[in-house]
DNA sequence: TGTACATCAGTGAACGCGCGTTCACTGATGTAC
DNA sequence: TGTACATCAGTGAACGCGCGTTCACTGATGTAC
């Protein structure tokens, strides 16, 4: 009818549509604050539309869920390859982007972490979550690799949980009473820098 | 009528009976999945009885929060009077203590940092949390009275992210992949002792 | 010490709404001939 | 190139339930006298 055939029939890619409205009201309203009527109406469809598409609502988070860690995978694979002689700042390149993936894509975060999908349920949310696990686990290999198991898993679980712990802060805006809303992502490469930078010395 | 008086009319404690009934509750289902009903139930009064002492659900909530904020408080507290002639150690003992904390409340833990109690409309909860905060604060004072404030902010920013995303990973179960399972409060503060005596050190 | 009364923490039933999900259907698209 | 038909992504209406919240009430408790 008008140019803009808002109302075809065939919405041509609502499957995407979705995960886009849902993300969308999930940083409006928090993963418990989605209905998914509203993700249907937000698209232009009527509610029964999404399940042609997805069985039910938790399979729609499953997919955000899956994206989100595909996402992930690929930001931290692009800083795995920063760097290429200095396997430390590489390292700390890796902190900086799970931090920055958090800051870009805070709906995909909390839906990956906030325990929503049960992991045993989607194995695809599974596997591509260990995908990006195991570029964590090759980064602090190839920076320690005359280390033992035990000293490894020490610096993985360090660097997992601040680069974590700052994402989690920053999203729930806690970091803003400490640096008054200052650049605070120097903090955080100088706090990995710092760690990491003691473990390779330590190295023997 | 039966010695162990079942359904005596008043209960005797009933907000107290609901803040633990909630809390195992947000154990099982998570905080998104506490019916206020359900709380009512366990606690074996009917489902308006909890409005005698709750304005709303938030409000029992908000409770929660509070409560954790104070307990939470305590632990550190303790924390910082640990090794009063080692300001470094007693703020190691306080990352520990944070973790501690998450382990033994879990649903505390959740409903205090799962950003569902809007802090301005409950002064209380602030309050309390900042004056837990503040512990923070003071035990990197105290660790380093010589030097700026951007360095005392980007040991405690360090400090709260490394002991916050511990915390999380811990409870989201994370932390087994890396650790299989294993004693891993040593991996906890060799990295904190790491990143606080390097602070330390370079005080100057 | 006993009675009257105010107070208020409980009850039980109901309301209402949000929202996930289903069902019989309809219209668009692509393919066989 | 045109028509018949299968397919399937949509519609619109409805169902049903979970659950937060309210309301008129009732029973227990404590206090004044």
């Amino acid at each position: 009818m008008t140019a803009t055939r808002k109302h075809a029939y065939h919405h041509g890619d609502l499957r995407t549509a979705l995960v886009r409205a849902a993300l969308q009201l999930i940083e409006k309203h928090g993963v418990k604050g989605l209905a998914l009527s509203d993700a249907a109406r937000l698209s232009g469809v009527s509610v029964a539309a999404p399940y042609r598409h997805f069985k039910d609502k938790e399979a729609l988070l499953a997919g955000i869920a899956a994206e989100g860690f595909a996402l992930f995978h690929d930001a931290l694979a692009q800083a795995l390859e920063s760097h290429p002689k200095d396997k430390g700042k590489r390292l700390v390149e890796m902190g900086v982007a799970y931090v920055d993936f958090a800051i870009k894509h805070p709906s995909h975060f909390k839906v990956m972490w906030e325990s929503v999908i049960p992991k045993d349920k989607y194995p695809e949310v599974r596997q591509v979550a260990n995908s990006a696990y195991q570029l964590l686990q090759q980064a602090v290999f190839e920076l320690l690799p005359e280390s033992s198991a035990a000293r490894r898993q020490a610096l993985i679980a360090a660097a997992w949980s601040i680069a974590h712990g700052y994402a989690s802060l920053t999203l729930g805006r806690e970091l803003e009473v400490v640096t008054a809303g200052k650049d605070n992502r120097k903090l955080l490469r100088q706090a990995l820098h710092l760690l990491i930078d003691q473990f390779a010395a330590e190295e023997e």
